[in-house]
DNA sequence: TTCAATCCTGAGCGAATTACTTGGGTAATT
DNA sequence: AATTACCCAAGTAATTCGCTCAGGATTGAA
């Protein structure tokens, strides 16, 4: 399991297409401009996600990309295993015949440590996410509208 | 949030440190040799670690690395953020002017999953990983003494 | 008291990765 | 047919990774 930069620009890329994806195909320049990531990087990014099926591009004027599934089918894990490969490289290295025992004992600690983070990510969608978002933005909008309204009260009482 | 193999070299060694931190100091030494990371990086990590006061370096012959507080009291958090240094330097270029509600959009999403990622790492301790391991051991050597006993039985039949 | 084991520190370095650039294409809509 | 946009391959500056080298500083043991 690894976790960078590079993945989490392929998540926000990402929920970028699950948030303005549903009118129309969006376009890498947008992206690139929304989020500040260069474009070529971009399709780099994209074509890594386009392998695995994860989005699906239009060509021609009025062109972009869709997710390639709904976006409560797709995972957090789905998106950061397309860009980082993975290779999970099990560092077999040092000596073999001492101590044996202890070194396979940790990283078999460790394998099962990132299996849970690994499982963790799998069962958090996009579309989790952005409904998580949408909550937390009517929580804050209801904040200030409470918040008016006390505001409101208190200046009709002065 | 940030996880590669500086991470995970973390992880492990501190993972042997609480398998053989028992008895007397663990030696940079030692865990080299176990784990086949070499002595000099490891003490760059261990100098990162002991800042953070997750442990505790007694000198002179006999001496090596202690853990710095009980194992259950060490989470995995802990450990990768003392190497990792974490900065989450949240990315804020591109254009401030269109768009703004997009962006901040997003990355608010990130942060909340990133968020979440820490708060996991944050409930596994070291002792949890070991115990965990422990327990898969247990599991494995009572299937293997049911699978002799079965073995067993099969030849005297046989 | 000297010696050796061990931690501690810093500088530097090759290889890999990251994020990006360049420079081309090719498909499809208008 | 022109334009928009995806598609692709190679190269590149900056950064990080994992490591080497070259020394201390501290302490137990001979």
């Amino acid at each position: 399991m690894r976790l960078s930069t590079k993945g989490r620009y392929a998540v926000t890329a990402m929920l970028d297409l699950a948030l303005n994806g549903t009118d129309g195909p969006v376009t890498l320049a947008d992206i690139s401009e929304n989020q500040g990531i260069s474009l070529s990087y971009l399709e780099q990014l994209f074509a890594a996600l386009r392998n695995k099926g994860l989005v699906r591009g239009v060509r021609g004027p009025g062109g972009g990309y869709y997710l390639g599934r709904e976006s409560d089918e797709i995972s957090i894990a789905d998106v950061i295993c397309a860009v980082d490969e993975w290779v999970e490289f099990t560092r077999c290295k040092g000596k073999k015949t001492l101590h044996e025992g202890q070194r396979s004992m940790t990283h078999g600690l460790w394998d099962d440590l990132s299996e849970q983070i690994f499982m963790f990510l799998t069962d958090i969608t996009l579309d989790d996410l952005v409904q998580r978002g949408k909550a937390r933005e009517a929580e804050r909008r209801e904040k200030r509208d409470v918040a008016k309204r006390v505001l409101g009260l208190k200046e009709q009482a002065a």
